[in-house]
DNA sequence: AGGCGAGGACGTCTT
DNA sequence: GTCCTCGCCT
């Protein structure tokens, strides 16, 4: 941040802040609004005909009137009614800075949308001229929608609703001369941005084996988080990279990106910030525009953003931030929780608002909640507080392994399903890391529980997807020279590297796309006469595609080329098992083509949205990371992993001590207040992680749990039946107890010295061993016997049998791993099943 | 051009 | 242990 001064000094008034004429009325009565002092008063002059902001007295004392309840606003306000005190005065606070500290289900996006609907139903401001900024699309879609509930059409003519970056692009858009590129400069993903890094690397001479371009990617990503241009990386850092040559790199990398009229997602911001900096006018003129500035999550802000805010709320004093400190988890991508911690200090006067009735969860889960992140220090400091009922302590399982623990799981959740009819699409299992996955997909795929797998390898990450996005692009934009690399020799048309290569340097030569350089090289001897030809009818078919953009709809379009450039084809021909979902994918992308106007009006989204919507379709369990959960909510979640190393995870405590553990520690609350009624902690004594089996130790926050709100739950224990003296009731049926009687029983217990000797014995013996090994042994033998059990009816399958599955049908095998089958199923796709849930068909 | 072996990563992820 | 990428070999 103070390595950004210059833009600071430009952008907000801290120095001068003491002098704002920022007078604080008694508490709990809505703020005078500050006549911006030092900025350059507003002006009007192209604004619309009704009394606008900034409220004179008599409007003032009218949502003062309205705060107290003493009288109703002279404007119907029937979307007030319901809200709860302190959501009503976030709402209705609209005069300066407002902090509102909202804590997990609170009804935070009640709030921000109600405040706008209260903003425009007051006729405080136009649609226009209301800025509200989000994270993700999602977020700012469902937005959206919740306003157009409130306020009917008005939402349609809200143009500066939107995420950071996507109302980024529309300001670059307008001004993009003014920072050296043209308005219609292309975006890259991330594959783009690799792509030219490797080439930067390679231009400045570096082995490019030893100094990654995903690293510099990462590097430079950072800097832009930190609004740092290549001349104000600090030394230290860019000497870690190339020698020193860090920040050279960077700089010659946003020469390309200008060169190739592009812009990386961080630039979005960047360039914004010094289209602001460099040009007061352009800034004065936003700051004029935007008279109520709204911002969501803003614990998750980065400096660039923070500084973007900054200079755009200098121009109005109204600007409301709705985040929690306690939910800040993405420290790691640049995120800081000082921004909002220093909120009260960077707008001076500003009032704070905390939101801590909770909606959602039980008592006892939000006890134990409260109480872990009582730990952490740097807080702001909330009482979440429900009026429902108790509900059911969160539960904490010790298990023997990863396997246990899903198996446990497993068949918790088959049970409540049975006891209760419990909707799985209220079911949650929430993991530290997403290796921990596997161990559930594999037993839920084995117990025919339907599951989904929540961020997952993203929709618009796909090879086959970026492949037929390249060509739509290119199509439309033949200067885009990155996409027209990715997929000139895709499918293989005879165009080595050696053929893209001088393409590639004619272009640098002669400071054109290489689109051009391609079509001045056809006409030459250049390129050897295969390369020639097949260069030439690539051109053509780029020219007539071209040529139908305007008179074909676009996803006839798009079909027309995947089928000409002989993409579909290409897949169709492979004979992997993946092809067909990726011709899949391909029919996916046309189909969600259909809800756009036309090609352009796709492409730009496309170079914005990095995924679509999961279709939520019919009932199933969700598998996600606890970073991937927030934000949502589920009547049962299941918290496995609790471990010493997992979670909190060893390197975040490795790179960022205390700030890392107290990171670990909001991840574990945000987990927690994901529940609505039930809440189950488990760890387990061992976990296989890299191949190899250790022992771990129960997670520091199983402990910090407040004994009040949790109840230590029986499990079943390979060697020891159960814990000892609990009496825990969700046990159930299933694996015979006698399997385990002869095991060492193991005792644990939750009160303190129970868990250090627990703990001791773990620690005495800190065992790796090969399970392999181990199962010659003693020890685990009865995870060999059930599998030996439950196998040893039938000889194991060959591959290409066809087999039937109770679940999933009939399918034949593709590989055989002990007495583990990988199956393709011709209803479910491929699954991985135990040989003794199938059948010879 | 395709296939296979070596080598590295292997924490969370949005735009 | 397993997945992915890269480069070299066929």
């Amino acid at each position: 941040m103070a390595q950004s001064g210059k833009h600071l000094a430009n952008a907000a008034p801290p120095e001068d802040a003491d002098e704002l004429p920022f007078d604080l009325p008694p508490a709990g009565r809505p703020q005078v609004p500050a006549e911006s002092a030092g900025s350059p008063p507003v002006s009007n002059d192209d604004d619309p005909p009704f009394d606008l902001p900034p409220a004179h007295p008599a409007r003032q004392s009218i949502s003062a009137r309205a705060l107290q309840g003493a009288a109703p606003a002279t404007t119907p306000t029937p979307y007030l009614d319901g809200l709860n005190p302190e959501q009503r005065a976030a709402v209705e606070a609209l005069d300066g800075p407002v902090l509102v500290l909202a804590g997990a289900g609170t009804g935070k996006t009640r709030v921000l949308t109600t405040r706008i609907a209260h903003i425009l139903a007051t006729h405080r401001a136009f649609p226009g001229q209301v800025l509200s900024v989000t994270f993700t699309n999602k977020a700012a879609r469902e937005m959206k929608e919740r306003v157009g509930l409130l306020v009917g059409g008005a939402v349609e003519g809200m143009p500066w609703l939107g995420t950071f970056h996507s109302i980024g692009v529309k300001i670059l858009r307008r001004h993009a001369e003014l920072v050296g590129l043209k308005s219609g400069f292309t975006i890259l993903d991330t594959d783009d941005q690799i792509r030219l890094l490797k080439q930067v690397i390679e231009v400045e001479g570096l082995d490019k084996d030893r100094w990654p371009a995903r690293q510099l990617a990462g590097l430079i990503d950072g800097w832009k988080n930190r609004g740092l241009v290549p001349e104000k990386v600090p030394a230290g850092e860019a000497f870690g990279f190339a020698a020193g040559k860090g920040a050279q790199l960077y700089a010659a990398y946003q020469r390309r990106l200008k060169e190739l009229n592009a812009c990386d997602f961080g630039d979005l911001l960047l360039e914004n910030i010094r289209l602001f900096a460099d040009h007061p006018d352009v800034l004065a003129d936003y700051q004029r525009r935007f008279r109520y500035i709204l911002v969501d999550e803003y614990q998750d802000t980065n400096v660039a953003q923070y500084l973007w805010l900054r200079l755009l709320a200098q121009g109005s004093p109204n600007i409301c931030c709705v985040g929690d400190d306690d939910q800040s988890i993405y420290g790691w991508r640049g995120a800081e929780v000082d921004n909002i911690l220093r909120f009260e200090k960077d707008f001076p006067g500003a009032r704070v608002i905390r939101l801590e009735r909770n909606y959602r969860s039980t008592g006892h889960i939000l006890g134990a909640a409260a109480g872990l992140i009582s730990a952490n220090q740097g807080r702001l400091g909330k009482t979440l507080f429900t009026d429902g009922e108790h509900g059911t302590k969160v539960t904490v399982t010790a298990v023997w392994d990863d396997e246990e623990e899903a198996r446990s799981i497993g068949d918790d959740i088959e049970a409540m399903q049975k006891r209760s009819n419990q909707p799985l699409n209220e079911v949650a299992i929430l993991v530290r890391a997403s290796f921990q996955m596997r161990a559930f997909e594999d037993r839920f795929i084995t117990l025919g529980l339907p599951y989904r797998v929540i961020g997952g390898p993203r929709f618009y990450e796909r090879q086959e997807i970026k492949d037929a996005i390249a060509y739509l692009e290119i199509t439309a934009n033949p200067a885009n020279d990155l996409k027209f690399e990715r997929v000139v020799n895709v499918p293989k048309r005879g165009l080595g590297d050696t053929s893209v290569k001088r393409v590639h340097e004619l272009g640098r030569a002669r400071s054109i796309p290489m689109y051009q350089a391609a079509q001045l090289i056809v006409e030459t001897e250049e390129l050897p006469g295969k390369a020639r030809k097949s260069l030439t009818d690539l051109l053509a078919s780029f020219e007539r595609w071209r040529g139908h953009i305007r008179h074909m709809k676009h996803t006839e379009l798009a079909e027309l080329i995947l089928d000409e450039s002989g993409y579909t084809a290409m897949w169709q021909a492979d004979k992997s098992p993946q092809a067909q979902s990726r011709l899949e994918n391909l029919k996916e992308l046309v189909r969600f083509m259909h809800e756009f106007e036309s090609l352009e009006g796709f492409l730009e989204h496309v170079s914005l949205v990095m995924d679509v919507d999961q279709a939520g379709d019919g009932q199933r369990v969700s598998l996600m990371t606890l970073h991937g959960a927030k934000g949502l909510e589920f009547e049962v979640v299941y918290l496995p992993g609790w471990e010493e190393g997992l979670f909190p995870h060893q390197r975040s405590l490795d790179e960022s001590g205390q700030a890392g553990l107290e990171e670990e520690r909001r991840l574990a609350y945000v987990g927690l207040t994901r529940a609505k009624r039930i809440a189950k902690v488990s760890f387990a004594q061992n976990r296989r992680n890299r191949g190899l089996y250790q022992s771990a130790l129960p997670s520091r926050f199983v402990d910090e749990l407040p004994e009040a709100h949790v109840e230590v739950a029986e499990a079943k224990m390979p060697f020891g039946g159960a814990y000892q003296n609990f009496g825990g009731t969700f046990g159930r049926a299933g694996y015979g107890r006698s399997r385990f009687d002869e095991a060492e029983p193991f005792e644990g217990h939750y009160d303190t010295p129970g868990w250090q000797r627990a703990q001791e014995r773990t620690r005495e013996q800190p065992t790796k061993w090969n399970p392999a090994d181990q199962r010659k042994k003693r020890g685990p033998q009865t995870i060999e016997g059930e599998l030996v059990a439950s196998s040893s009816e039938q000889a194991s399958y060959k591959r290409g049998e066809r087999v039937t599955h109770q679940k999933f049908g009939t399918g034949t095998v593709t590989d055989v791993d002990g007495n583990k089958l990988t199956i393709e199923f011709d209803e479910a796709g491929r699954k991985r099943v135990v040989d003794s849930f199938v059948d010879r068909a």
